[in-house]
DNA sequence: GAGATTTTTATGTATGCACATAATAAGTCT
DNA sequence: AGACTTATTATGTGCATACATAAAAATCTC
């Protein structure tokens, strides 16, 4: 007798993704229908519908109405990432953490990046460059622009302590906004202040987050040599 | 009187999301617990309860048994990445797919691949190397090993036709596996295929899947430079 | 008062039922 | 046959209810 250590329907779910990883039902098959299953597991179709619900959304299932539920031919794999705040990542490490301004100062974003932020080919910014230090080597260095129409308090804030980071995490609400990963090639304005050699190879994350139809900010953050952000899946 | 355009507890998250951000209930704050949520929105605890699971899943809400649910303190962004078939993303971008097998060759991997794998240091592999062009142009270089005590159908398989990628995912089941994201340093065995210099900063993700204890393969795939991976969130 | 024990409470899950909705399948008319 | 209409069906959602469970709060014990 299969004890549910679990709750009900993630051992459902489990026998369902058993039985597919056993090819059972292998890719593009069609299933039994909610009832049917719910009958032979002995439990509501509500259930079911919870299990087969959680397995869509990782990619395995393909569920349409009427139409039935079937295996995912080719389950497009889902990597789920969570981007910490930078401090929380390092202490995670064990290392401790700071936060060095590099500089600070209201300008006009080049063309590229008010077109990028949406924001009026003249809009006033507030530029940060500041280093994340993890036991005092520096571990990634963020570029930032802030747009002041979106957040005037900005330019009161001197971000010598707390990082623009955190600070925008903690003031400005944000409803949506974009996050690409890449990797680029380290400049010298880059290499100097990471301590890296010019040219290295630097992964990279650009973000951009809005709030409603304004963008709030516009960051770059390159990490150090040879950085990795991994997840299971 | 706003009209329910959408499914109730979607429209429940969308009011609650709106207050968070609308600052009623700021970073920290402990929410009305779900019954009186449900009185104040005319519905059922069950159909709260699924609005803010959906909004505990993507991390803007923390919720605990007894102790309630509160807005996250720094809203962890979670960024949820689809890495497709390679067929499928080149096709997607309305370029032509080819894929060209470099090399084909069974062989003992070097230590810390079989480490990585958790196979026997003497553990037969397959490994593949192969381009996967956009266009006629490298789009993304892979270099795989397949482990042949897991899939020995592999080794009659000539992986010229069809990317060890497609193949894989059609004839051999996984349970879970890992991915990473790094930048590396295009070294000349990278460069000359993909045609880009020696040294370029090339995106690159690693990938290792298995299915129950046994390692199936790992593969790590190049991309060609200034190639980005985004997401919205 | 520190530590162990019980109570309380908010979320988590399960169920039966009902109805909504999308999409296929069947049937009907010209 | 082809276009249109009408079942049929599997999933999607909502609700009332019940009980499970984790954890905070209150209580008891020494």
């Amino acid at each position: 007798m299969t004890a549910p250590i679990r709750q009900k329907w993630q051992s459902v779910r489990d026998e369902v993704r058993q039985r597919i990883h056993a090819r059972e039902w292998p890719p593009g098959a069609l299933m039994p229908n909610e009832a049917d299953l719910a009958t032979e597991f002995g439990c509501a179709r509500t259930t079911v519908n919870r299990a087969l619900r959680s397995l869509a959304e990782t990619g395995l299932l393909d569920r349409r109405r009427k139409a039935g539920t079937r295996v995912a031919q080719q389950p497009v794999a889902k990597a789920t990432f969570e981007i910490p705040v930078m401090r929380k990542e390092i202490e995670a490490r064990g290392k401790r953490y700071r936060h060095e301004l590099l500089s600070r100062a209201v300008s006009v974003p080049p063309a590229a990046t008010a077109v990028a932020m949406g924001c009026g080919s003249g809009a006033k910014c507030l530029r940060l460059r500041a280093l994340h230090h993890a036991d005092e080597r520096p571990y990634a260095l963020e570029d930032r622009w802030v747009n002041l129409a979106a957040v005037p308090e900005a330019r009161n804030e001197p971000f010598s302590e707390i990082s623009a980071n955190e600070w925008l995490l903690m003031q400005v609400p944000y409803t949506h906004g974009a996050i690409a990963f890449s990797a680029t090639s380290a400049s010298n304005a880059v290499a100097i202040p990471m301590g890296c050699k010019n040219g290295a190879s630097l992964f990279t994350i650009d973000r951009l987050t809005w709030n409603k139809a304004e963008a709030v900010t516009k960051v770059r953050i390159f990490f150090q040599e040879g950085h990795q952000l991994h997840t299971l899946l």
